[in-house]
DNA sequence: ATTCCATTTGGGGATTTTCACAAACTGTTC
DNA sequence: GAACAGTTTGTGAAAATCCCCAAATGGAAT
């Protein structure tokens, strides 16, 4: 008979594993079954022979970062999610990755998951791909039965979590045992992250989007869900001295692989202080908008900023803005300094904003504006002569950068 | 006849200056004659004799105000305003004065104004004195007039000073119109200056401040107001290139005066920025009450300032507040300090506060610690591991600047 | 054209600041 | 009481900053 004709996946099978065994018995590899986002769902186990990278996936029931990332890097899953057909992959050393074939599992027009053969002792032949291709398809059932079971646990996680962002959930009970019904385990600690698209989010976008976070391994992500063009995160936080830094690498890393890998730019990442109470998520969501409003206002200035603890002083501007406008007040020293820059175009304001800008720091200024530091000693004398402004009491230099600040938005 | 009996100023007169020159003929000596303020109100014409005081006083038409001054330290005014008996004045040629007998002029209680006799070419005698107290009491009649004449014009400026203060004055038309029907004549730039006083204002301190307004030559006054507790100036500001100087000193000098001479102390002074619009009194009020609320809750930090512009940052502590507590905010550095510092009992939030106020300079605020420079060295390094502070960035150095003086306040 | 004023740049020395290291001290823990 | 981490103080040399002076530039007013 023709190898087309032959099935010998069409028999009945209970579960996943009785399934990834008969694969293996039929190709003679050790096989793993994975879902789109390399999270384990079955492995071979009447074969003992494997290599690093499969014992890896198994034991912490994913594949590891580093050999997503590679595989990213070097083609191969680009390639499974763009063919039907099986991809061979090289051996990689370096992570600890023997000669394997991949298939991805489809339904329609969308990856279910994949199948993984190790070439261990014999190369798969054309007709084993035959076999593989058949088998990716005798898994499709299984998955999609899988997938909606997990819809129904990821809607009710939805309400769950816009109840706890727009604080409709009080009591830490119930907060808990919600968290429980969806085998979910807070973190002693918290924080809210939310990263802001340019565009609406595309459901293919949120694809891509749970895709990167399931197989982040970089931070635990408790709850995530999409509002228009923000993606929402409720992230765990680990109770490290400086949870700062984690952050600060996982959000970097998410956009930079939403750039890299599907092209989409111009996210802004903000996350939220650290909170204990889950009662007060409601507040840490609000403080990352908090945080989105002001970066819009200040894009430049807080382009380095993604958390409401750094703004600093753009915490207040907001509301430093309204009560100036309210009172019609005008700085008197920066009054007298423009009025000096426009008789005798000078330039004293901008030496004052970067002087105040490099903290002081004469050289530093100095190299900034490219004139000799001399210079810069004598127009800071002149500023202070015309502006009436004392460089030793911070309490003048303060008000004086904030009002440039202010200045310089409302001139915009 | 006894010279108790014979009063030659019984004769009726139109005018003071006439009555100036009936004086002078009978005691034959210059005469010139006051208001209690020391404004000239008459002097007698008939005699060339006169000294250097008496030229500036009558050129003036005021007493000049370092005579004022030595008169008042020297103890013929306080005598003055005691007894009404005359009062001999010794020869003060540095403020060019020549030996003279004063006299004040009493309306019950009250000091009317003085009369004034230089002793040229005689020394007045025992009779002669007797014949300067039926003079004063000639006079007091002719300056009740005047008195009232005044009171009736002080009213009408009252009410039109708080029009203006409370803005219910609109259209500059109109309030030049009232300015000139005063016969005061509005300069081109004011200021709203107000003195607070710890008790309500006495009628008795109000005659004080009266007197002490009229005879500081410093500033002009235009309108001035008293409101419980609160004097209230209109101040006419010179075109100088630094007002505030002037400002500052003509307010150091009342409250110094008030002081030393009525033993009134605890005044807090205040004035607004220089203002050319005559509409915007109120806004200048609104100003001097702003800084008064503020020196009340910070004093200690305020003390030194008189003037919304000066206030810098204290400027904007109220909104601040406000948002601080709306939002339940916790600077992350500071708590971290504050742990820090409640564990080992050590002292990082009172060191960096102190290099805060001393504008980060090591030597100074090493010096204000008491500790050496290399100690202070030391723990900002540690405050900037504990604190996560970066001490380079004036962004965060200004923000636990802010915060640390709200803890501060909130503390209290 | 000349003078005047404000500005820029450079040099160089006095002064301060910075930094690394050593030594001593303190309070805590085992 | 020994060990230890955390803190304070001292020393000295390198680095930087500050300050004064002089010279050059350039624009505006006379």
């Amino acid at each position: 008979m023709s190898p087309n004709q032959y099935d010998p996946f069409k028999a009945a099978f209970d579960s996943l594993e009785e399934f990834a065994d008969l694969i293996s018995h039929v190709l003679n590899c050790p096989i793993t079954i994975e879902d789109a986002n390399h999270r384990l769902l079955a492995y071979s186990t009447h074969d003992e022979r494997t290599d690093p990278a499969r014992i890896s996936t198994i034991i912490g029931r994913r594949v590891p970062e580093k050999v997503i990332n590679q595989l990213w890097k070097e083609g191969t899953i680009p390639a499974l999610l763009k063919t039907r057909e099986p991809i061979r992959v090289k051996n990689m050393n370096d992570i600890g990755l023997n000669h394997r074939v991949a298939i991805s599992i489809w339904k329609q027009e969308e990856v279910l998951g994949f199948i993984w053969a190790i070439e261990i002792d014999k190369i798969l032949t054309e007709e084993d791909f035959d076999l593989l291709k058949k088998a990716a398809d005798a898994a499709k059932n299984k998955l999609l039965q899988l997938q909606t079971r997990k819809n129904k646990k990821e809607e009710h996680s939805q309400e769950f979590f816009w109840k706890l962002l727009t604080g409709h959930l009080k009591g830490e009970k119930e907060i808990f045992s919600n968290f429980q019904s969806l085998q979910i385990s807070p973190s002693p600690s918290f924080a809210v992250a939310v990263f802001q698209f340019q565009q609406n989010i595309t459901s293919k976008e949120e694809q891509n989007i749970s895709y990167l976070l399931k197989t982040s391994q970089l931070m635990k992500i408790m709850l995530y869900t999409i509002d228009c063009n923000q993606l929402i995160l409720l992230v765990s936080a680990a109770n490290s001295d400086v949870p700062f830094q984690e952050f600060d690498q996982f959000i970097q890393t998410f956009v930079v692989k939403m750039s890299e890998r599907y092209g989409v730019s111009g996210i802004t990442p903000v996350y939220s202080s650290l909170y204990i109470d889950y009662q007060k998520i409601d507040k840490a969501y609000k403080e990352t908008l908090s945080v989105l409003s002001i970066k819009e206002k200040f894009p430049h200035e807080t382009k380095d900023i993604f958390t409401y603890q750094k703004l600093g002083i753009y915490q207040l501007f907001e509301v430093i803005l309204e009560k100036r406008q309210a009172e019609e007040y005008e700085n008197y020293s920066l009054k007298k300094l423009y009025e000096y820059d426009q008789k005798h175009n000078s330039n004293l304001i901008e030496t004052l904003e970067v002087f105040l800008n490099k903290d002081h720091n004469i050289n530093e200024t100095a190299k900034a504006l490219n004139v000799h530091a001399n210079t810069l000693n004598y127009r800071l004398k002149r500023i202070s002569e015309i502006g009436d402004v004392n460089f030793k009491d911070p309490n003048q230099k303060m008000i004086l950068y904030l009002d440039l600040k202010l200045k310089r938005y409302q001139d915009i």
